[in-house]
DNA sequence: ATAAGACTAATACTTTAGTTGTAAATAATG
DNA sequence: CATTATTTACAACTAAAGTATTAGTCTTAT
């Protein structure tokens, strides 16, 4: 008994994905949401989901905040990305947030179901030529996700606003706390990313920007 | 006797487009290219096209370079750009910047026709639906780019080591001025940008990415 | 039970950022 | 040539950003 989420925000693709996969599995169960709040939800409410198949661009994924979010809340659960862009920086900061595979949305379905048995038994899944590519690329941007992913859900949050171009009394207000807890957030964010101001931060956050 | 050329980097694309558009005009004369240099080229080789179509984001095309470097360059020649995204922002970018048309790619053919005749003739051309979105935005943010232009050099190049995220202790230095004056140039930068911060300037200036 | 990390916050402080008023040099306009 | 307007320059001042230290409350893991 497999149980599955299906994250996206389109309708039409989330229906197309259970139509494919109800045959291909013997005993499934699938559960979709459509946003990063309905996703969290569903996850909190069902502890046993097998797989995550989320798609970067819901409402509330800005970037790569939602496929962080889960990863960290829900680090047991492996997530395979789902989507349609599938350029080879994309799929490198994917994997370094800790998605368990990265499925471009033009797979053929049955190589999806291979793909989701291969990570549901802890493996890690890419397409072959991705799998090239990851290979060939330099350390350089990888280091980068890994300290955004060393970031806490505060932390990145604040950072998030910062990238707004939100002041602190701003952000303090935002998050309903004092702005001095604003300040030890952002100086913990700094240490973590090697930089000493918000114009840095927000530049060094500006490259992982997915912005189409 | 019509002569388009078809820049998208997307072959696939590229032909459904010749194969749509060849029986909806009389005489046609259809070029293509794949990337920003490719278009360049064809362009200085055949100075009597008609018309551009043009898609945002082939190589080389980061953000809105190429269309801005296309329009400058050939002003006479009108460009319509065709895109995937079709968010209103994007849209109001590619308005100002001088493009004579936004096509979404999910324009019916006939309808696409239609509007590479409008451009033709020297008519600007949106769907009904992005014409009344873009009837509501704020004026301001749609011309950044004059915005930009309307700085003097100083500011501009104080305006881009800003964007280097540099103090502006280090700006003075780099400036040789003291550090008074650089931020005199900050003021009325922010001014000018309608902006109160280095933050947000940075990030109206990163939406251009009109660096490198 | 204890240790460790995350979130919160206060205090005190230093540095950086940004505004405003003022004046010299420079361009441009009649 | 004279006179406006613009650009550049600077100082004094206020606001915001950022650091360092300390510390209390939680939760989670050992």
């Amino acid at each position: 008994m497999a149980k599955f989420l299906i994250a996206d925000d389109h309708p039409l693709f989330r229906e197309a994905l259970v139509g494919a996969l109800s045959p291909l599995f013997e005993k499934i169960e699938i559960l979709q949401s459509d946003s990063l709040d309905s996703t969290l939800t569903t996850l909190q409410e069902n502890p046993d989901i097998d797989l995550i198949l989320l798609d970067l661009h819901m409402p509330g994924c800005e970037n790569f905040y939602g496929l962080i979010r889960v990863t960290q809340d829900y680090p047991q659960i492996p997530v395979a990305v789902v989507s349609a862009s599938d350029s080879i920086e994309v799929v490198s900061y994917v994997m370094s947030f800790g998605a368990k595979g990265f499925v471009p949305k033009s797979t053929p379905t049955l190589l999806i179901a291979d793909a989701l048995r291969a990570i549901m038994n802890g493996e890690t899944w890419l397409t072959d030529e991705l799998r090239v590519q990851i290979a060939e690329i330099d350390g350089d941007e990888i280091n980068l996700a890994q300290k955004i992913a060393e970031l806490t859900p505060k932390q990145f949050q604040v950072l998030k606003l910062i990238h707004d171009g939100l002041l602190n009394k701003q952000i303090a207000h935002e998050l309903n706390v004092t702005e001095a807890t604003v300040k030890a957030h952002i100086s913990a964010v700094f240490r973590k990313l090697d930089v000493n101001t918000r114009t840095q931060a927000v530049l060094l956050l500006k490259k992982l920007s997915l912005e189409d």
